[in-house]
RNA sequence: GGAAAGUUGUCUGAGUGGUCGAAAGAGCCACACUCGAAAUGUGGUGUACGCAUUACGUCGUACCGGGGGUUCGAAUCCCUCACUUUCCGCCA
């Protein structure tokens, strides 16, 4: 939690121990005046059974003051309890143990960097290369330094040039109908979308990942099942005449299929797919970072979602986790938008 | 959008104010019978929290779609929300 810059874990565990033991004194004794109520209302029973009417009536006459108590005593527990649920939603996952600690953007660390054979330069850094197919073409991973990086033969273009140029999007049109980071895919650009989509979730469902086509908006209950709720809540868009939210990843959706479920070992591992739109608000996002593709307010992807044993997940590093990368063909989720 | 009926344990399905956590059947588990199986018989068979714990729990509270209310007492009455089914309306 540390690694999440969660600063205060330390104190933020100790106050939900804390909380929990207030929880369970208030407990104790609503479920002690609860016994007594519950003892006294079975005897007004019985009494009345034997026609002791006065006597029911003089039972009857005590129940005030207890009831009023319970009630008390019920408010109380029921403020420690949401106490509770909102420290534990304070808490965040555990990141992967191979995630590195960091600020920013900056201190992501490349684990693998991907290149299409656009002549001499990677061809003579891929020799020796595992990775890549028999016509030089492939995944490499990056053991050079990033100033040898190859250099293509044409002249480079940011991607939304390269997009005017050739037709592909039209993010004008796209403000015009919607916003700003709503583009427009045209022609030969909406079928390369249409084509990535249909590659990633071919290479997903090579692996063995199930693809799924969930809804696109969800409920409350939803949100905080994948954790966007409470923290995220200004980052999705929400419909408030229904109260739904609009989904920012695949992973909501798919993920809490499985909400509330208890899952049978023998059934995992659970591995699923599924392309949807996302949507995000971006609020705050800024510059050189949505410019173009970089970030927008909608946008395809291809998310991959394994349900399995912690010891499958986080424990054995190069097990796990080079096993679902290598099965999926990428890492965690895929993106077949035209960012980079 | 309007109306009606419904939502009970793993399942089917009883239960309209007082030992109902909940009948019955099915399923499941154990045992018996059997060479084995089937059939049959007997017993058992929800969850959460709390408490207790060397061990066993004839221990407490809560839960009959969710929430609230009436009452000494609610699966049972009232309100409300969600969902399911059906009908009407509206509309791609």
């Amino acid at each position: 939690m540390e690694k999440k810059h969660f600063n205060d874990a330390h104190d933020t565990i100790e106050s939900v121990i804390a909380i929990d033991q207030a929880r369970k004194a208030a407990q104790q004794k609503k479920d002690a005046a609860s016994a007594e109520m519950n003892q006294i209302s079975k005897s007004i029973g019985a009494l009345m059974a034997q026609g002791k009417r006065e006597e029911a009536e003089a039972a009857k006459a005590k129940t005030g003051e207890l009831k009023e108590n319970i009630k008390a005593l019920e408010a109380e527990m029921a403020a420690e309890e949401e106490k509770l649920t909102q420290a534990l939603l304070q808490i965040p996952n555990v990141p992967y143990s191979i995630v590195p600690e960091g600020k920013g953007a900056e201190d992501n660390v490349a684990v693998k960097v991907g290149g299409w054979n656009f002549g001499e330069p990677l061809k003579k850094l891929a020799e020796g290369n595992r990775s890549f197919d028999a016509d030089g073409n492939g995944i490499a991973l990056r053991d050079w330094p990033a100033s040898e990086d190859p250099q293509p033969a044409f002249a480079k273009l940011p991607h939304w040039e390269l997009a005017k140029k050739y037709n592909l999007i039209d993010f004008d049109l796209g403000v015009k109908i919607s916003g700003a980071g709503f583009p427009v895919y045209i022609g030969q650009g909406a079928r390369l979308q249409r084509a990535l989509i249909n590659f990633f979730l071919a290479e997903a469902n090579k692996a063995g990942y199930t693809e799924i086509m969930p809804p696109t908006v969800v409920n409350q209950a939803s949100g905080y099942g994948t954790g966007q709720l409470p923290d995220k809540e200004g980052q999705m868009y929400h419909c408030e005449v229904d109260d739904l939210y609009l989904i920012p990843t695949a992973e909501v959706p798919v993920t809490n299929l499985y909400r509330d479920e208890i899952i049978d070992e023998a059934n995992l591992p659970i591995k699923n797919c599924a392309y949807t739109e996302c949507f995000r608000r971006e609020a705050g996002s800024y510059g050189k970072d949505v410019r173009g593709l970089n970030r927008l307010h909608e946008f395809s992807k291809i998310e991959i979602v394994r349900i399995d044993t912690p010891d499958h997940s986080d424990a054995s590093d190069a097990g796990a986790r080079g096993r679902s990368a290598a099965e999926a063909g990428v890492a965690v989720s895929y993106s077949p938008s035209l960012r980079r």
